[in-house]
DNA sequence: AAAGACACCTGTCCGC
DNA sequence: TGCGGACAGGTGTCTT
């Protein structure tokens, strides 16, 4: 489901409805995601909700004394009800709020995560390795250029590897790589600077363009209010079949085990 | 040290 | 209609 647009989507649908207000109550009703959740997420009760924030693809809910860090994975919603509703099949871990509001953590495939950390977040073992996000200053050409001329991997893989830079799933990274007719098998110090300047600013575009249309829907991504994205309606490769640009059939392979779509004709090797 | 394979799960879709 | 298999928006960890 979610990359970085949908990730801050559902961050800024969630944030008003929660910051400000204390966690009456905290439920589990699954043991394990990607990791198991554990007792400590009590810890939790009692707390005013003083920030949701977002990191790469993760969300950090800050509290007045520590921090719950969510990973939605693969198929992870989060969601917000004004009153109690029935449980969902795989809702696993519910939040009641000082209002009587209701948040839930819904994930069929369980790859997210739910964990409580008293440690500042950006230290935890889980975000501190992440690269720079993508829409800040971080992220600047000089290093990245730098970084990459160690790397001989394919650029698509590097793109959506994290150290290098977050946030960039396998939507977007199919679409950046054609907005920038770069393609996806070029080793990645091949690239040259001006490409990659080109890649940044495609990434940027992109990823900012899928924030304000509210997140790509693709089958079920939905905000926290229920209302899904409109991105999808300006995908270019990605589930696409013809070349926007050219006409020509887009080419489709596997790479690091991801659909990779591309046009033969648009996106020249180096 | 880098790169690839694998693992974690369930739901859905497609072909037979 | 049913069943097997492939595949899906992610990422940490293990193996080469």
């Amino acid at each position: 489901m979610p990359e970085l647009p949908e990730v801050e989507t559902v961050k800024r649908a969630l944030s008003p409805h929660i910051e400000g207000k204390s966690i009456v109550h905290l439920k589990c009703f699954h043991t394990t995601l990607r990791y198991p959740l554990t007792d400590d997420l009590q810890q939790a009760v009692g707390q005013k909700i003083v920030s949701l924030k977002r990191r790469s693809k993760y969300l950090i809910m800050e509290l007045e004394k520590g921090y719950l860090l969510l990973h939605l994975g693969m198929s992870g919603r989060l969601y917000w009800q004004p009153t109690s509703t029935p449980l969902q099949k795989h809702d696993h871990v519910e939040w009641t709020l000082n209002d009587q509001c209701i948040v839930r953590f819904q994930d069929p495939r369980r790859f997210g995560l739910v964990l409580w950390t008293d440690k500042p977040p950006y230290a935890h073992r889980l975000l501190a390795h992440l690269g720079p996000e993508p829409l800040s200053d971080e992220w600047q050409l000089e290093t990245f250029y730098a970084a990459l001329q160690k790397v001989n991997t394919p650029i698509k893989t590097a793109l959506m590897h994290g150290k290098f830079v977050v946030g960039v799933g396998n939507i977007y990274a199919n679409e950046a790589l054609f907005a920038s007719h770069i393609h996806p098998l070029t080793p990645a110090l091949k690239v040259t600077k001006l490409q990659l300047e080109h890649l940044m600013h495609a990434v940027k575009r992109i990823l900012q363009s899928a924030i304000a249309s509210g997140g790509t829907t693709l089958k079920d991504f939905t905000s926290s209010d229920g209302s899904k994205g409109y991105f999808q309606t300006q995908l270019n490769v990605y589930k696409q079949t013809i070349c926007s640009t050219c006409s020509h059939t887009l080419t489709t392979i596997k790479l690091g085990g991801r659909h990779t779509t591309f046009c033969e004709n648009c996106q020249l090797i180096n």
